[in-house]
DNA sequence: TTGTAAGCGTTATCAA
DNA sequence: TTGATAACGCTTACAA
């Protein structure tokens, strides 16, 4: 339906390879033969075909994006400012919903590399699996977002989880309390690891064994918060603290408490993980570990583009700092 | 670097066709070859070159999404039901961020149209450009989400957000409300437009005139309706609601009401705007307008795909309704 | 059932 | 400065 090349040529008589070449600015084209092309090609409104030249280019200008879910408040965010970089790249992002499904993640995986993508950015928060470390070490450009791999090091982008728990839990014990419950995402799920693994170092480091009643693995929603809570409200001694392992937990639980009659934080002291936007509007204000969302997709993108452009990268796997914020849950 | 077609047809000592046909399950290979082809491919994890594929077939398994900014709560649902819907239909999206600005969305056609994109579904609360409408009008499969054309008709999906307005404004108006402000979108907005129609219709039906320094337009943001809520405090008469043209407004709105230290809704009643997570969070929960965002998404990648497929839609424009919720805010 | 050959719209090499 | 021509990897008449 479109203009081509060819017709361009046609009409100028002139060959497709000189077409080619004023298009592309580059040398070896007469300057009026050149603007003879490209004057018919604004009129004609000529739109090279990228299947074509990418098929012949060898190369590609769009990257992949594969992430659980990306109405969530935290990927949504962290998606932003991956497009954001990769559109200063004149790059296009794929995005990818997988629900975490490795299923669907494959599927993925094999699409864009049908499409010749020219990387993969894999965020998310469960293991890696062996189809992206396999990708990763053949050379193929990816990054890791939020994502770990046990013992192969692929280029990272990650948050200190650890510390960020850390921190939070801390600040709990300084408020006094001893008895502090984690309602934590899924045990398979490396977040969440790493999120249970602060909180267990900040209770050594007063002295306290952890408590295997307090510790609560279910999923990363509102829903759970809520359950989690009322089940530690049968326990013979109740927490006087929740640790929720991010926001949406938090607000469950917070929910889960007011509903119960509790004071927050007098009776009760909740933490959240994230800071999203939730975390100012819910009463009270939220007491949250904030993670740098922007920076971990803008960095994670300019990490990719380092290794698609063959650039040396400094630093292999990155780590982000979470940053405690107080506010009035605690 | 990865196995062609081409490979295999000389490994097997057979025609590159004959492994198309195969690859593709297509008549006319005898069942033993075709699976020498296949069990060859599967052992070299052969992947077909898409952009080959799409080239030689001329046409392309990607539609195009093109919207202000995928980190906002309203938009990353509805492309969260695109999504969905186009993995369905064996399609990928391609998530463009504009900011609103015409010049990055003209560029995302022209590009998503040189990539041979199968549709376009163009998401957003403005007028459609020329561009696009001229796209439209051309035969291109395309799809308004949320956003109109002044005279042409362009396949639409489209939110009622007159009536869900007039509503929201009626309910104050029951309640017994007879100044009631409107803290809006931009004035050049249709959603905008349409929300602001409806509110005036309602007073019109209670022979209300409206007032209009009881009208702000500002932007869709929370730090806009703490701003404007201030601003009508101001008045001489200031109102006892605020209609907030969406829940992020709504936000700031009921902030600056308690910053104030008013009562809600004893003193000043708020209704909001789209039903995002926000509103149950909020104390006390909101009144709002129900947009079925998933829908929205779900139905305008339905009707995009009936467009790329050539099956008949019945409606070319297509209305859905929002609905009033009512919380504790009213 | 299989193969040949042209074509998709570009780019790139090599001559002219 | 230009133009043939092959190539990119796949599809698809048309022949055999």
């Amino acid at each position: 339906m479109s203009i081509t090349m060819k017709d361009i040529a046609a009409k100028l008589g002139v060959s497709e390879s000189t077409v080619s070449r004023a298009i592309n600015n580059k040398p070896g084209v007469g300057e009026d033969t050149k603007q003879k092309i490209l004057n018919l090609a604004r009129r004609y409104n000529y739109q090279p075909n990228l299947l074509a030249r990418n098929l012949a280019r060898q190369e590609s200008n769009m990257i992949g994006l594969i992430l659980p879910d990306i109405s969530s408040l935290f990927y949504s965010e962290v998606t932003r400012a991956i497009q954001d970089i990769a559109t200063k790249h004149g790059y296009q992002v794929m995005v990818c919903n997988t629900d975490s499904d490795e299923k669907r993640e494959s599927a993925y995986i094999e699409w864009l590399q049908g499409n010749k993508i020219a990387g993969i950015i894999f965020l998310g928060n469960g293991l890696a699996n062996n189809k992206i470390i396999n990708l990763g070490l053949s050379g193929y450009p990816i990054v890791l977002a939020n994502r770990l791999v046990e013992e192969v090091m692929l280029p990272s982008v990650i948050i200190d989880n650890n510390t960020g728990a850390f921190e939070a839990t801390k600040h709990l014990l300084e408020r006094g309390h001893k008895r502090i419950a984690l309602i934590n995402g899924p045990k398979d799920n490396l977040t969440a690891q790493n999120r249970f693994r602060g909180y267990r170092e900040a209770l050594k480091e007063y002295n306290l064994d952890y408590d295997p009643s307090l510790i609560i693995n279910k999923d990363w929603s509102r829903e759970c918060g809520y359950q989690g809570f009322l089940e530690l409200l049968n326990l013979e001694e109740p927490p006087t603290a929740i640790f929720a392992a991010n926001d949406l937990i938090a607000v469950g639980v917070i929910e889960a408490i007011k509903m119960g009659g509790y004071l927050i934080p007098e009776e009760i002291a909740v933490v959240g993980f994230e800071d999203t936007i939730v975390t100012s509007i819910i009463e009270p204000p939220l007491t949250t570990v904030a993670q740098p969302m922007y920076e971990l997709g803008a960095n994670s993108a300019k990490k990719l583009f380092s290794l698609i452009e063959d650039e040396d990268i400094e630093e292999n796997i990155e780590i982000l700092t979470s940053k405690l914020i107080v506010r009035k849950s605690t």
